[in-house]
DNA sequence: GCCTATTCACTACATTTGTAGTTGCCATCT
DNA sequence: AGATGGCAACTACAAATGTAGTGAATAGGC
């Protein structure tokens, strides 16, 4: 029901790989992630396994038969929740102390804080 | 050894109790959580051991020569770890599209927009 | 048609996390 | 002194996570 399921770290990297193209089988997502993260290909299939078991990853058959996987929820939403109960747990749910330990701590170039600040104007008239 | 030891979700309101005030005792710390988590004592002490063998507390007696637990790590590191893994893991590691999905996705009064706009522009000139 | 490479489905197993219970020890109250 | 109440130490145990191995089914290649 929450339409964001809980993603571990490991599977997170699958995610991405199958948000970034999709539907994939195991073995293109295996290959896929092959320059990152070292996985044995069953690794990969354990970890496709448990997204679908979560409801993070739906299934379907390509042309040859062979079992493809696609993601069954959007990325902005997980990105959405895993932000969520980070702003919770680190910074009590508020987001003007985030914002500000990020602005601090991140190097922004000019162009960029100029960006974010329009962004914040545009955050209030909605 | 990064002075910044991980430290898991519950692990974390036991830090915070004693971030805020330190040293305390384990059933103090244990009252002090009370409202919150409703924990019996001995899961407080499990949590306080674990993060005394991660080097995330220090302990030492009181007066009366029972154990006083204290942060052996200064929160700030911690929330600066914590939020440079969420960042690399959700983020790919770039602050800007953080900053934006924040910016975006919370509902800042006027006056927090104005004061990060100040921070935003003091972080560039440091 | 048989061998070989892929795919699938199970199983494995150590670590970490969440959440305690049990037992032994010690100081204290009565 | 015997009972009691805290504290410490150890043990427990299931779910989640990270990281695979094994064995069966299958499907192409020759």
């Amino acid at each position: 029901m929450p339409n964001a399921p809980d993603i571990a770290e490991s599977e997170w990297s699958v995610m991405e790989a199958l948000w970034e193209s999709s539907p994939q089988t195991a073995s293109e997502v295996t290959k896929a992630l092959r320059p990152t993260m070292n996985w044995a290909e069953n690794t990969v299939r354990t970890l496709l396994m448990r997204l679908v078991e979560k409801g993070a990853l739906k299934t379907a058959k390509n042309a040859s038969g062979t079992r493809t996987f696609l993601p069954a929820v959007k990325r902005e939403a997980c990105v959405r929740a895993e932000s969520e109960s980070f702003m919770q747990r680190i910074f009590g749910g508020a987001a003007k102390p985030l914002l500000v330990h990020f602005a601090q701590n991140s190097k922004l170039t000019a162009e960029e804080v100029n960006e974010l600040k329009k962004m914040l104007d545009q955050s209030l008239n909605s």
